[in-house]
DNA sequence: GACCTCCATGATATAACATAACATTAGAGC
DNA sequence: GCTCTAATGTTATGTTATATCATGGAGGTC
């Protein structure tokens, strides 16, 4: 069921790519892939490992290149505070995404958040400041974690 | 002028300290003052080498530790994106920060956030989450910067 | 005042994250 | 086939952060 969904994401990026003219690689869509299917946020080198199980190459640079790639071109976003990336579940709309990190599971949703960044840009603006870019990200316990705990 | 403000807030973190039980030592007072005085965002190796000048010892942990107490006791915020650190402008004061980050000239400015992290809780409580800590990081142009380009 | 405990610091080493720089290859257009 | 460009291969290194154990110093307690 999951690797259903997984499949389609992969096959609307490939979609994607051959309409905007980029270049979706096998190491490209290999990241993605690892990205979609573990559905949690991983280090670069965690998903170097896993590149390298699957016969890829596994320079650091490697991972990092396919991640810029993917980041640039929305299939998936950096969690600051956990250097790490998930996948994007609905790349290339164009999107102001918020994630919840569970401290627990490290489960990462993402929420869409315009109004939250609609409050940046109001507290921008007061500032006199002009935002290209904003990053949410809420530490916390998520729904099964919290009643769990 | 702005010395006086920095030592003013010196003084507060000192008085902060004593009321509830803090150990503001040497060290933790100097990068303080570095972070203050600077006014931008700091890497903890910048900080490590001002340390050194002032006659401290310089090994990573010295500023990591100095920058752990500080940040736990809101004398200062790590700014996710950039690796580094910012002096706090109301420390002891609850609040939830949001940073506005100018990409041009590194100046940080703190602001209130009442307002984003109260839509943050919003979307979070629809989506079942528990949130302990929101981090928001604009990037953009200042007003200066902006006006200049 | 000797002992103990706690917290901070000193010191060494290494882990974890990220990029610079240059060589090589493969495909597209001519 | 030649050339240009984008992607990948490869080596090395830069940057950020922490683990671990040793040392020191302040305050309490007998």
């Amino acid at each position: 069921m999951l690797g259903v969904t997984v499949g389609k994401s992969i096959k609307n990026a490939e979609k994607y790519c051959k309409e905007n003219d980029l270049n979706f690689t096998p190491v490209r869509r290999k990241v993605l892939e690892i990205l979609l299917k573990k559905n949690k946020a991983l280090g670069a080198y965690e998903i170097l490992d896993l590149l390298r199980e699957s016969g890829f190459k596994n320079q650091p640079p490697v991972a990092y290149r396919a991640l810029d790639f993917l980041v640039k071109n929305g299939f998936a976003h950096k969690i600051e505070q956990l250097n790490s990336f998930v996948g994007c579940m609905h790349p290339g709309k164009d999107h102001s995404p918020a994630f919840m990190i569970c401290r627990n599971c490290d489960f990462v949703s993402e929420e869409e958040a315009i109004n939250s960044s609609f409050s940046v840009s109001k507290i921008a603006s007061k500032a006199g400041f002009k935002v290209e870019k904003a990053v949410i990200e809420a530490q916390g316990l998520c729904h099964s974690c919290a009643s769990v705990a």
